[in-house]
DNA sequence: GGCTGTGAAGCATTTCACAGCG
DNA sequence: CGCTGTGAAATGCTTCACAGCC
């Protein structure tokens, strides 16, 4: 990717697969909504949808569905459409969620208690398996974990094995805590601090920003208000 | 916009602007990041700086940059660069920062809670001025305001005027919570739930979505780990 | 007959490269 | 002389439209 394959607001580059044709890294980012509308209509007992009604769902084109699709093989029936079941297998094989992933949490304040309780977490493919921060909760039992402190942040990441960091920091050790992840062998980080992150490029980095998106918000609102 | 003028991840359609060209959104997306950069400049006492430098700051191009830039004016001195200072106001004021922005809060669990005593809300243009929540939490006095019942959503955030709704509550209230916000005269939603609200053109839509993210990155991650 | 998968067209965004101003 | 602002080129993404399979 770009530069240093930093925030996905600024990096739409495109990663080349193992073989063939690079895939767009915005294409990846999709799978993921596809994945929760299909989940949604198995639960409905939804056995089968074709392009148009799936589009429909999520809020995209057909023919973007059926695109997207396309870059990984072919996933459906002609004349029949998909097999929400079959299609969502393949979507959970694709982005390598079939299998468990361990992932180390840096941050233990609000936002961090808010991440680790949050149900959402559980029906993933994620599993928090190392705390870290700083102060009072050094120590403290969450979940069954240990909080451990910052600075054995690179041992614990490497000997878990873990390729996971979630940030959930002050901005100003942000950086200092992304460069212990990685050293540790991190290579995939969910940074929620307002802050770019420099990572070498085998890292890959993504934002939560919800500032940021209530910043640009704003611009779309009429004055009066 | 698109159909339903929905999730950043789906829509990269363009608002066609009061007059002249459509500014795509993809640029108004960037002016927060670029606002925190320089943001952080002023700070560190950087009264001036030029787009190359600027741009190696952000992880962005210095081409990208002045482009995006020109969507909205001349705002540098060729030979010169950008007065840190008087960009950032500028940006501000493009964005409608320049004032501040009354918002409503669905959900005092763990995630409304980390929400609200974020710090990051505090030095933006953001209050929260409404908290609305089911069970317990309801008549509890947070940061000097007492949680209301989800029934008064809309006349609440009729009373006061509030164009901006913050969505933290589970899945399956999201839509309902999002149409009473809407029907109060909400304009504007951060949505903290994987769900694609559906919503009227007018109504702006954002997702934040760490699952996602999450998700996204696993498929990059080499199997062993 | 209906719907997928996909070339080819159409748009949107980024980058190049440089005229021209401070 | 350096750097902005911007036409024009290049790249990337989405949509069209239809051949071909079920």
């Amino acid at each position: 990717m770009t530069p240093t394959m930093n925030n996905f607001l600024l990096d739409e580059g495109a990663y080349a697969g193992e073989a063939g044709h690079p895939i767009p890294d915005i294409v990846i980012r999709r799978l993921p909504i596809y994945l929760r509308t299909l989940t949604a209509l198995l639960e409905q007992n939804v056995t089968s949808i074709n392009s148009e009604e799936l589009a429909e769902s999520i809020g995209v084109t057909a023919a973007q569905i059926r695109r997207d699709l396309s870059y990984f093989g072919k996933f459906g029936k002609q004349g029949k459409g998909y097999d929400v079941r079959f299609l969502t297998d393949e979507i959970h094989h694709i982005l390598q969620l079939d299998r468990p992933w361990n992932c180390a949490l840096v941050g233990y304040g609000n936002l961090g208690q808010a991440i680790v309780h949050y149900g959402g977490f559980v029906p993933t493919s994620f599993n928090i398996s190392a705390i870290f921060d700083r102060n009072e909760t050094i120590g403290q039992l969450v979940n069954g974990l240990i909080v451990k402190e910052v600075d054995d942040i690179t041992d614990t990441v490497a000997e878990l094995g873990i390729k996971i960091g979630i940030i959930a920091v002050p901005p100003s050790s942000v950086q200092a805590i992304a460069d212990r992840l990685i050293a540790g062998g991190v290579t995939a980080i969910l940074n929620y601090a307002p802050i770019v992150i420099k990572a070498p490029a085998h890292v890959m980095v993504r934002e939560v920003d919800p500032i940021g998106a209530m910043q640009s918000m704003t611009y779309y609102l009429d004055d009066r208000g």
